[in-house]
DNA sequence: TTCGATGCAAATAGTTTGCATTCTA
DNA sequence: TAGAATGCAAACTATTTGCATCGAA
């Protein structure tokens, strides 16, 4: 333990937390954020910058992508959500709160989250032999989901 | 072992390995096709695009980028290259000889291979537990290299 | 009342596609 | 000589940037 350096927040995070931490490093709370973070935490998933605009647009239509954008991107600075790029189509953010990889089923695009301690080992394998620190929340296997390996035979 | 899926090729393949796969499949043989395969066989790296059709175009001019394109994703399908999206800026290409995973420093955007071996464990447990097939060469590792922890402290 | 945050438009990077032409098998 | 591969132009997607305005502290 220890290999995988882990996030900012704490396991459960709420909107305050997020919004106290964006507070002081001299960020200011504006609604815009207030409803990213809101649909950051209501939905644990992994959605691309559109999807998160959409949805903050349901409650206030004049918030625009690029403004989803740029605070994804400081709360990505902050570590508070992490993004992942799946290769082809637009990269997906989500909430860092408990560690975890992703496995990316290269067939049908599913994102399935493991927990961290699967890694522990590797990751400190990786940091004796490379001097390399792994970060939670990082590390993506690639391959084939059960429900596609099944389908292909 | 055995959890780790492999790429189609020999650990040394030569260019006319590859043009001979790329033939069996159907495909034709240009010389834009087989400069790329040279040039991929050449620099054992992980380069963009962009960068192969440079190095392609040093000897014939005229290929195009897009030609490149093209040929990668062909390749790709074959299982002969693997394409890796870094996550900012390009994706890069690489061939798929000896199964290995990628560290990624998000620093300075170093790629190091790692023998699969090293994952061997983690893919078997991700098999058993998640009935989840890694392939090879799809294992990315995001962190931070030792170079930029040091340079950080 | 200051400086960060936003909306909008436009630029950009990377990649893909349509189509007429060229060349391999 | 049929159909795959190419060159070129243009479209396209995801993301970033410039700038005037707005609003939180």
């Amino acid at each position: 333990m220890g290999a995988v350096r882990s996030g900012l927040l704490a396991d459960q995070p709420d909107v305050d937390a997020v919004l106290a931490l964006l507070r002081r490093h001299g960020g200011r709370v504006t609604p815009a954020k207030r409803l990213l973070a809101e649909t950051l935490l209501a939905s644990q998933e992994h959605r691309s910058a559109e999807q998160l605009a959409e949805h903050v647009q349901a409650r206030a239509p004049d918030v625009h992508l690029t403004t989803v954008y740029r605070n994804l991107e400081e709360l990505e600075r902050l570590g508070v959500v992490e993004r992942m790029s799946s290769g082809h189509g637009p990269a997906t953010y989500h909430l860092v709160s408990s560690p975890h990889g992703h496995l990316v089923c290269r067939s049908c695009g599913e994102i399935t989250e493991v927990p961290a301690a699967l890694f522990e080992g590797l990751a400190g394998t990786v940091l004796r032999d490379y001097g390399f620190v792994v970060t939670a929340g990082q590390v993506a296997l690639a391959g084939q989901c059960a429900g596609c390996c099944h389908a292909a035979t």
